[in-house]
DNA sequence: ATTTTACTGAACCGATCGGTTCAAATTTGG
DNA sequence: CCAAATTTGAACCGATCGGTTCAGTAAAAT
């Protein structure tokens, strides 16, 4: 039988195109004004959605920006989750925290960020899981291969989570910081992450490295 | 002649004791429930002062969260600031950095972290101001003591204000950002601090240090 | 062509916001 | 004791908030 594509009608707010809309309208207000500062009228404005519709697709003003923060978080990630690859450790953690460094400082992550971390207070799940699927996923993924390169020879290192920690956080010294308070108001250029990653890297491989010799 | 020291009467809005009473109400309000949903009414109350008198000693909302701020800003970094003493660098580093992770992952300075950068981006002088007095100070200050040890033939340091900026995010690797996302509700543990900073200098050491020998 | 229904638009709700005003109360100085 | 002035309390302002309701419209399904 021919199953012809015909756009089915959806039920109430089970519309993807309109809801992606709504994300997408909310996305600009949230991040520019902040999760309290930004009000619902203003997204239905920026979505060009009427309020009733609005409240059909998301129950309230936190159900949104969850579903808005969850989203964004995925889409963020999912290009640092494979760059763990390489000729050598170095290119491998070079290419990783690279990577990591343009999403963690990216303008609009930066204001995801500042917007989470500033209701983390009211909201502590909100950040909790926030962290989990972001930093914390990085941190996994990059402890498990120190442990492996640890089994493998390449390091002596006592302790992989603090080493992933301290190779985290070496890759963005000081710049990190710089955005959240905004005394950068533009992304890092490159030379300047890759110089960061470079002396990270050199730091790293001074303190962990197994010197091999004859 | 002689000056009796009678308490002279306040003009209207100068009396010392009233405006830190105030600061203190608003610092439980402000910290605890962020900029936005803190209500003047609510630090009326927490301060056990009348709303015009509130208004008579600051202007405006704004102007009464930047003098909280910058009165509690300086009362916590007068601490840091003169650690930096210890007959070796090693012990020199250790003190400053233990102090300063002790202050930028203390509950209360964590929430006023929170604050500030939540609204940095409506309020990005306020965001600079509070850089500039409390991390800058600190990064400056060890820059000029790394500068003063690079010329004693202690390190060989190719870029010092680099250095300095790592030495910092390491110390506090991974644990400032539990905080700040509500991971960590409370500080961190004395002993984690001492591994962590131990563990900076260490590779901190191992990068830049140089190898005295015969 | 008729029925069904997702979506709209706008009015409306009670509450709260930051900020203002002013007469009355209180406290201080002379 | 009197006068000057600081602090108070409460009412009040216009605006905005998140959220609700519902008659009406437009388009898809039958």
């Amino acid at each position: 039988m021919t199953e012809t594509i015909i756009p089915k009608r959806h039920s109430a707010g089970a519309n993807p195109a309109l809801r992606q809309r709504i994300l997408d309208g909310a996305a600009g207000v949230f991040l520019e004004r902040g999760f309290d500062a930004a009000s619902m009228n203003d997204i239905c404005h920026a979505a060009a959605v009427s309020k009733s519709t609005l409240y059909v697709y998301f129950a309230h003003k936190e159900a949104l920006f969850e579903a808005l923060i969850d989203q964004k978080r995925n889409l963020k990630f999912s290009a640092v989750e494979q760059a763990l690859q390489g000729d050598t450790p170095q290119n491998a953690l070079t290419e990783f925290l690279v990577r990591l460094v343009n999403v963690v400082c990216a303008p609009d992550v930066i204001r995801a960020q500042r917007t989470i971390i500033g209701i983390a207070e009211r909201m502590p799940d909100l950040g909790k899981r926030f962290y989990e699927g972001g930093a914390e996923r990085a941190q996994n993924l990059l402890r498990n291969y120190l442990d492996r390169q640890v089994a493998a020879g390449e390091f002596t290192i006592p302790d992989t989570d603090r080493a992933a920690y301290q190779l985290i956080d070496l890759a963005s010294a000081g710049m990190l910081r710089q955005c959240l308070y905004g005394i950068r108001t533009v992304a890092p250029p490159q030379s300047e992450v890759q110089a960061a990653v470079t002396s990270a890297i050199l730091m790293f491989d001074a303190a962990y490295r197994v010197r091999k010799g004859p």
